[in-house]
DNA sequence: GTCGTTGCAAAGCGTTTGCAGCCTA
DNA sequence: TAGGCTGCAAACGCTTTGCAACGAC
């Protein structure tokens, strides 16, 4: 059985998503873990976050036409805003639900998904 | 200003989107339309898929972790449903709405989706 | 010392683009 | 005949993988 082991990489790299308190893609992840910890690749990153997400401790957060995201896992079931400005992803409370009326005669629904565009309150005030 | 050709390929790229009746991706667009139209190459496609979107004839499904499909446009506000098993995309009719209720202050909500996921009617009775 | 981990560079996958030749209007 | 269109192959962006060196336990 794989020993998992505590790098400086990979500690700094759970930090960022700690503090980080929305989904962040890959490449976020490389910019801001690099802030703590100088020597990372981008492939350690990508097997890290892989790791993490294996081991149930990141969640991934995947919308269309975007690279993947991930978040700290254990949240509530909830669902995300992509602002179109600054392209980033925040979490939303609440669920519209009630999506198995919508679903056609025959088919078996599993899970869903919800994303909302637009634009987050930053980007609204600045403009 | 571009005059827009009638060739074969775009042709045969037309007839499989029309007959589809659900979203189709590059991919599968080729295979379809190699059925009518044996030389075919994928940039071909690629751009023929392109140069519909802009006129507006296409529409692109774009779904998590996806890649983009495509559908005729006209049709009604709809979303989709994608099942897991075959892995094909389909239209469904409504739309749970009242998205406004759930957006976060300050922010600003434009658009908006929804996807299902599941087994589709000949997935499940095929299991 | 073991063996999981790292970084680099190369490979993968889906999509786009450069270019010479083709063919529609 | 002009210039949009095609096919091939090369380039692209994001992610994964091979491999030798590294370092946590």
């Amino acid at each position: 059985m794989a020993v998992i082991r505590n790098t400086k990489q990979r500690q700094a790299i759970r930090e960022v998503f700690e503090a980080a308190g929305r989904p962040l893609s890959a490449a976020e992840t490389v910019g801001l873990a690099r802030r703590k910890q100088k020597a990372l690749g981008t492939a350690t990153v990508y097997r890290a976050i892989n790791a993490l997400v294996e081991d149930g401790w990141l969640v991934p957060v995947e919308l269309p036409a975007e690279p993947a995201r991930y978040e700290v896992a254990g949240l509530r079931h909830h669902h995300h805003f992509y602002c179109r400005s600054c392209r980033k992803v925040y979490d939303i409370e609440g669920c519209p639900s009630d999506f198995i009326s919508f679903t056609p005669t025959g088919f078996e629904l599993e899970a869903h998904e919800v994303i909302l565009y637009g634009r987050c309150d930053k980007c609204t005030h600045a403009a």
